[in-house]
DNA sequence: CCATAAACGAGACGGTACGTCGGGTCTTTTG
DNA sequence: CAAAAGACCCGACGTACCGTCTCGTTTATGG
């Protein structure tokens, strides 16, 4: 969960209300659908969460923040499947990944906070904290798989290790947002497997040893 | 240069002034880099150009196509280099198009406009032909040149060429970006470097052969 | 006429709507008429108006001062017959006032901007110049014309018939304020004549002679 | 005391603070004085008396109802003196009432509670209980003490009398409020000498007979 | 060389949203 | 059970930009 820090001490006057948490952040979802990041506004979320607008403001510095929250949730989603090998892992985290990218609630809403968090620290961490840094976990899961597998070595250098990863999940999570939202063409099975392959041989070569490969579809 | 179509000697009447187009693009700039895209202002650029709101929407439609217009020149800067190795080009761009993102005009406004571009097609259209497909010219020439020093070979299937191509051009510019923009680490030359090796042993084995490495910088 | 200072000069620009004006001070004594003072909002107004509400605060410092300019062309109406004596006069213009008082748009407006001129001396300033001082003319008019039908002296200590002026209005108008909207009983004829009464008699014996009475009604 | 009905001993339960209600009356008046009528704000007020917003809601309707009590107990100031003259007499009380409304914390809230209580019926009640006729008493005493000296005659008329007691008044209050809230001149002792002058004249006039003038400062 | 016609600067216009503030109500914990 | 604390809904505030619309003025060309 996020648990943005309703501190804890509780202290004294009415409590702020948990539904009104949760129908805020649905709320937004919901206008970020209807509308889309631009025009969607503090008044229209508050309208559609039953709430005033003080309330937004009493919880959330501004818009901005408001949807990291709101679209962070939906990145938990994502889950490494185990369907045997490497290659059929990554295949399905991409196609899981450019499923979520094309949800109208994500697609426009993740680069637009991207770009505002490029003049707000703050916000930058936010979504790091979020976002981001949330989802390297497939990675370092994926890896960990795989390895068991006996499909990648277990890399001796951990330093060596987290740059890896860290290039990795940069390489997957960039090339599939480029395709989806700058390129705009879609990510299907066959980009997928093309992308995969052209990962994995790299990935193999960069490690020193080529990925033992086997093949995705197979057990 | 762009050339946006002024379609034509305009029969009569007053002829739009040509440094006002220049003077409002380099307003834009400025106001970019001062303000960010956010607190950009029609209002604002007008005013640095020293021009009145009108002329502004006698040329453009709005913020959004103003910026792409004002941001695209900045991505003609790049340039395939020939160092020699294809390994050393592909480094060298990289490192090229990060020193880009670093600008301040650039890195707020290329994911601005992304994220508007997801809920306008023709806003879409505009970026990928001034921007995205324009660069994909660095690709093509970085493989035309490794093919000419036989690092890469001619490939049979135009087809699967050009989808390769499009591949890899995701597969840079999403990672760049990703890094950049989205993990907010720095693109120093040493990841350059091993985002380079990835790429190309990954490339080599998507391709059915490696490549032919001649490490970077080696003659 | 009120002239607000609309300077002249009308330099560059699209000029100011007159139109706007008078829809404005309009729709404001409709909104007092039905919302009373503390109910009257500016967006009310500009509603009504069919106007922006950034067009009210253009021309407008603020809520008090709107109502101001539009309550005080209704003191206008204010008109010293000539009834043939002096207290059928001074009686017909106390009744007018009286009535103007119990109109909707002036009883709330008047104590209202009083009362907040308490703490602002440029409402005060506007106020005297819109509404207090250009009345004076009545007391003014008033004496003239009593002084022509030998019910008056002519005063030759010119400074004294000033001071005796103002303290005639103060009189005058406190009296019929106080009355209808703080003791808020009706003015009628018998008050009129009861106040005059006593008015003309404090009169006389206070610049020394006594008034000549025409009784009211004699000619 | 005004004695608003704090209905009884409460039977059980914590009891209402007698002092909290003392504090109160008294943070309004300092809020007053620091900020006016229209700046004044429940809030500041419960913050100045170091109470909760509840606990002035659970005691007064609204801001006007606070006000008028908090405010009411400055008129019971008002004393008529007894100078051997009822032109002294007037002249005292005049002065003192003019003293009284130069105190930031009437001028203003007097007229603002005024002027909402146009509209509003019971406000208009409290105010007349609570300040305005309240403070009758002063020209009920003035009469009755000049009767005794022999100022002024008895009259048989009681109607009549009452009459004429409202009237004076109305004329008194008024030219005082209108003297220094509206015309904002200040009622100096020159002022009250000639406006008494004029008063009393016309009341022996009014009343059928001239009073008997002893002049103020004789015995 | 003068008329036409478009572009220009200035700035007012009708709108929409902003983020804040105050009013009055309600729901907690504390005394 | 009242009181303090403070969250709540509501509605108005005054401001900022938006994109459009007059204005009066300038600057090319074409009759």
């Amino acid at each position: 969960m996020l648990s943005r820090p309703h501190p804890k001490p509780a202290r004294s006057g009415r409590p702020r209300s948990a539904e009104a948490d949760e129908a805020i952040l649905e709320a937004t979802r919901a206008s970020l659908v209807d509308l889309g990041w631009s025009k969607l506004t503090m008044g229209d979320v508050a309208t559609r969460a039953g709430v005033a607008k003080t309330t937004l403001y009493r919880r959330w510095a501004g818009k901005n923040e408001l949807v990291v929250d709101a679209v962070a949730v939906l990145f938990d989603e994502l889950e490494m499947p185990d369907l045997g090998s490497l290659a059929a892992d990554v295949e399905a985290v991409v196609l899981q990944f450019a499923a979520l990218l094309d949800r109208p609630e994500t697609r426009t809403a993740l680069m637009a906070v991207v770009a505002e968090s490029t003049r707000d620290e703050a916000l930058r961490a936010r979504i790091r904290d979020s976002i981001v840094n949330r989802q390297k976990r497939l990675v370092l899961q994926g890896r960990r798989r795989a390895q068991e597998r006996g499909e990648l070595p277990v890399e001796p250098d951990e330093a060596t290790a987290d740059l890896t990863a860290d290039l990795i999940f940069d390489v997957i999570a960039g090339a599939v947002v480029h395709r989806t939202l700058v390129s705009a063409e879609p990510v299907d099975a066959d980009w997928a497997r093309r992308f995969t392959l052209l990962l994995l041989a790299g990935l193999g070569a960069a490690a020193g040893q080529p990925v033992r490969q086997k093949p995705a579809g197979s057990v």
